[in-house]
DNA sequence: TAGATTGTTAATCGATTAACAATC
DNA sequence: TAGATTGTTAATCGATTAACAATC
């Protein structure tokens, strides 16, 4: 660890936009790619080349969080890699809990992606009770009235929602209450919180609407395409 | 249909702003909330709260597209909801086909939210011959080679992408190829594909990467949460 | 009519880009 | 050293908000 990474955290003074935290994970995406393609450094104008941005952006962004490149050579990847995943937090474990063990549940408990990028879905909570008891995907399925008791057992500061829209608002609740600091809610539906929590919702539904409206208008808007 | 819906499309000259569009969806979804609750009419206050936003962005962006409310009466919940879809293009059947049939791809076949949205799953494709000639979901799975014969006989305007990243890019060609006009990629990895091809990128791990950030810097970012 | 809420303009705020001195 | 690329400033661009006349 270079002397870059524990420089100035936000020289921008004030609260870093989301949209450059998005594309934080965007350049740690293609970062963790160049290392398995064999590069050790990179620059400004490759990162913004593979994703669409211009160099100055990727410069700018970085530059909220400190210096981690080198003038005249770039960035070595596994330095920034490094800085980023610690910016973003996933240098740590992350136990997650999810609720709904449905379809969609299901699939989220066996997706792979999240374990590579450090977090752990730790179990599984459903008000099905035919479904409790067993495990899906290497993950126990409890009651939902279990979930208090298992929070108290475990540091779990994430979860996520995947029950019906009906049903999200009331599990949003019981998650706080169970402790949870995050929530990814793939329900339909806009849920409210207590601001110190902080959530984010999914609605694969819409993504397919954000398309069709992209494909009608594709003329008009240069830049349709985005990625997250 | 009043007059209302007829009138200017996008009186704002320019492209509609991406942000614009993904508000449209949300406006549309507590519309649809509304509705089933028994309510006729709405109002960009009533909207704003639901979501967040203040009234002035909810009557800017609905200006985009014409002039759907009655000064000193609001919206029409019917109305407005009829506009919104057919602005996005969802008061229209979309087919979709689906690429991968792993556990991602499972799930998303057997996700209600789309059909109800106006989306149709018709196919799916997978390079898994065991996992061809049978139905998940009620949905057919063919292998892929059969893709661009399939694409022939069907409209198929939608794509799908659930394989794991070292397949996609080459599945997102095979797409484009079967003449797809929008992608929805799961996979995760930045694909590049022709200008006329619109794509939008899922990245799970990066939702929750995102959330981990929000939770670890929670006190500084007022707004953290956002709704998609 | 009085009250309410729109659509729109102008003002504000924030984010992106271009340019370049500093640096390796 | 000469060449390359950073971090950062200033200029540009775009999006949000506030305010209000027009309208039902």
């Amino acid at each position: 660890m270079t002397d870059a990474t524990k420089k100035g955290e936000n020289p921008g003074e004030g609260p870093v936009p989301k949209a450059v935290v998005n594309r934080l994970s965007l350049y740690l995406r293609e970062i963790d790619h160049l290392v398995r393609d064999g590069h050790n450094t990179t620059n400004s104008n490759q990162l913004g080349k593979l994703l669409g941005f211009t160099d100055a952006q990727v410069r700018k962004d970085l530059a909220y969080f400190g210096h981690f490149g080198y003038p005249g050579v770039g960035y070595r990847c596994d330095e920034l890699g490094g800085a980023i995943r610690k910016i973003l937090g996933t240098d740590q474990q992350w136990n997650v809990v999810m609720v709904g063990v449905g379809n969609l549940g299901r699939a989220l408990l066996g997706y792979k992606g999240f374990q590579q990028r450090g977090f752990r879905m730790l179990a599984a909570f459903d008000t099905d009770l035919s479904k409790t008891g067993t495990q899906v995907e290497g993950v126990p399925v409890y009651p939902l009235d279990n979930l208090s008791e298992f929070a108290k057992g475990h540091t779990i500061r994430l979860g996520m929602i995947a029950v019906p829209a009906t049903a999200a608002q009331a599990v949003a609740d019981r998650l706080v209450a169970a402790g949870v600091e995050g929530i990814l809610n793939f329900a339909p539906i806009t849920i409210s919180l207590p601001d110190r929590v902080v959530h984010t919702g999914v609605d694969l539904a819409i993504e397919l609407e954000q398309l069709s409206f992209s494909v009608l208008n594709r003329r008009n808007e240069d830049q349709a395409s985005v990625d997250s």
